[in-house]
RNA sequence: GCCCCCAUAGUUCAACGGAUAGAACACCAGCCUUCUAAGCUGGAUAUAGAGGUUCGAUUCCUCUUGGGGGUGCCA
């Protein structure tokens, strides 16, 4: 079997054996895919070669057409040279047949990658707080990390995923302090509110408070000083709406679909970040204010000063991040990333820092701070304190009735369960993809009546694609069976269905791509645009109705496309149906 | 004030420095007795402004204008 890479390579080498001059031994021979039928499947742009050589890059286009001519390629059907640039043309039956069998032979490890076995690499995403529920900007976190994750194991790393429940803090004291003034012993059974909502809403009720009575903050304070200190009045409460408020975090992640490897809870390693910076504190890498506060001077690296520990000596956010650095250090890890929105950019370049001054960055892992775009609604930033937001629990809800509601449309004769279960696996597929679809370091402007939608450039159009497929493949198997055959190729050969094996064949450097670069709207666009031209040659060709032997080939098709569509959504978190 | 990011069609988004700047939504005109119309076909509309680097700039550099974020002993 011939695959794509080797055929790349041999036109490499006889675009090598047609030039007598000497290169420089690092000049490499981009050959690039092309992107139009036209041009063919393979492009040589000749412009990098024609600066090293001196030439005029029409001139080199023209010589390696007639070089390359001349030696005439078994593979090849033909070359084209246009203006500066040399376009290649494989003989059709070897192209299908090439990806055809490739994919059909992979399966679901097609677009795979073993190369990365070695490498070893965290990821920390999501990171709630147990105050309030998880809202939109949440959301992105959740869904980029799940992606990731998912694309870098497909690149075949072995990736352990780390959560982070901020479950300490001045914020938590504040919904604390809210549900002990005026909670009234309620709890989330007795209101039939979902944990983290029931939390959250004490959380709003003490910013709108301490408006009106600013002494409430200080209350607040002293509140978080008393959770330090272990005062049992306070961990009991404290306990008590944490639990509530974790599950109903976890009720959200089971709803999406996520799970961690690794759940650390920053009560548990805040303590370890203040030894660590006691200790450095008396290695003299930061200093003692008057005041008493612990501050380290990063002035001559552009960054200012940050408090590490606070005067009265409890921990700020950067405090257990630096413990929790010395945990992760401890997993032997190459590569550590952090998931977390742009507007922290700051503190991230401050906390490497501070890891690199107190030595913990020495034997720890490569940090990265994975940096995306905040979400924004109409009216501007979403604000939890002001009970701004759009959380993720109400739009799901909001999606699944959306979806159910065009199930029923279609499918009258459903069950109410088959309803609702398919409706559910469309309204993810449309909120992961709504998400996913973004590149990660752009901001998403999220407007709750537009952007919720099955149609167009969505996630159920993709399922919808596949579902289609499956239909004909259903009733296809349905019909009787005819013998087996080999499978003709060379009967394939339409514009469309050319530049539907040519694209099938980008996928695992898609994959590739969006793994390095980090970026899993590669692979969404990606696979907008194979659904966009399967849907023409859908429309173009009727393929049950084909001729037996080019039915026989283009059902062999449909099932590549099938399989690289159900490849390319899993790794966006994004389930398939047989039927729409 | 200082630092960082962004600016593409009416709207929301694409485009390793490369060939004719692509989609979707909305709008207009078509396509279901034919494999699922959550679909397909056709139509009009865009690189904020001014310089520069380059054979070639939406992409890189400088300035201007307009947005966002940061500069917390919030997280």
């Amino acid at each position: 079997m011939v695959k794509i890479k080797e055929i790349q390579k041999k036109i490499v080498e006889s675009l090598k054996e047609a030039i007598t001059e000497d290169l420089p031994t690092d000049f490499i021979f981009n050959l690039e895919r092309s992107e139009q039928l036209e041009q063919g499947e393979f492009t040589f742009p000749c412009f990098q070669l024609s600066q090293v050589l001196k030439k005029d890059p029409k001139e080199l286009a023209r010589h390696f057409k007639k070089e390359l001519d001349r030696k005439n390629i078994d593979f090849l059907e033909k070359i084209e040279n246009v203006g500066p640039y040399l376009n290649f043309f494989i003989k059709k039956t070897n192209f299908f047949k090439a990806i055809c069998q490739q994919i059909l032979e992979e399966k679901d490890k097609f677009g795979y990658s073993s190369d990365n076995q070695k490498q070893k690499i965290g990821i920390e995403y999501s990171a709630p707080n147990t105050n309030k529920p998880q809202h939109l900007g949440h959301l992105r976190n959740n869904l980029l990390g799940d992606s990731l994750t998912s694309l870098f194991r497909a690149q075949g790393l072995k990736v352990s995923t780390f959560n982070l429940i901020n479950d300490r803090g001045i914020h938590i004291c504040k919904s604390m302090l809210a549900y002990q003034k005026w909670g009234e012993g309620k709890t989330p059974k007795s209101e039939k509110i979902k944990g983290d909502h029931f939390v959250g809403n004490y959380y709003v009720l003490f910013e709108q408070k301490s408006q009106e009575d600013p002494s409430l903050l200080t209350e607040a304070q002293e509140m978080l000083q008393q959770w330090e200190e272990g005062d049992p009045h306070v961990l009991d409460l404290w306990q008590k709406m944490n639990k509530w408020a974790l599950e109903g975090i976890e009720e959200t992640y089971q709803k999406l679909g996520i799970s961690f490897d690794h759940v650390n809870f920053e009560s548990d390693v805040y303590n370890s970040g203040k030894d660590i910076v006691n200790k450095a504190l008396k290695k003299d890498l930061c200093c003692q204010r008057e005041d008493g506060a612990i501050e380290i001077d990063l002035e001559e690296y552009n960054l200012g000063k940050k408090v590490l520990l606070r005067p009265d000596q409890t921990s700020v956010y950067i405090t257990q991040d630096i413990g929790l650095a010395k945990i992760y250090n401890d997993f032997n890890l190459d590569r550590f990333i952090y998931v977390v929105a742009s507007e922290q950019n700051h503190y991230f370049r401050v906390l490497f820092k501070v890891l690199d001054i107190f030595g913990l960055n020495q034997e720890g892992p490569q940090r990265e701070h994975f940096s995306y775009g905040l979400v924004f609604l109409p009216e501007g930033k979403m604000k939890s304190r002001e009970g701004e937001v759009v959380d993720i629990d109400e739009l799901v809800k909001k999606m699944e009735q959306m979806a159910k509601v065009e199930v029923f449309k279609r499918s009258p004769n459903l069950s109410p369960l088959e309803v609702s279960t398919r409706a559910q696996i469309i309204a993810q597929a449309a909120l992961r993809f709504f998400f996913l679809k973004f590149r990660p370091d752009q901001k998403v402007n999220f407007s709750p009546e537009d952007s919720l939608s099955f149609e167009g450039d969505t996630g159920p159009y993709l399922q919808y694609t596949y579902a289609r497929i499956q239909s004909i493949l259903t009733k296809n198997s349905k019909e009787k069976k005819e013998k087996e055959q080999e499978i003709n190729f060379s009967l394939l050969g339409t514009d469309t269905e050319i530049n539907l094996a040519q694209f099938l064949s980008f996928f695992p450097e898609i994959i590739k791509r969006a793994s390095q670069e980090r970026n899993p709207s590669l692979l969404a666009h990606y696979l907008l645009k194979l659904g966009h031209q399967f849907n023409e040659f859908y429309h173009q060709s009727n393929i049950l109705k084909s001729q037996p032997d080019l039915k026989a080939a283009r059902l062999q098709f449909l099932l590549c496309v099938a399989q690289v569509l159900e490849n390319g959504l899993k790794l966006l978190g994004i389930k398939v149906l047989s039927k729409m």
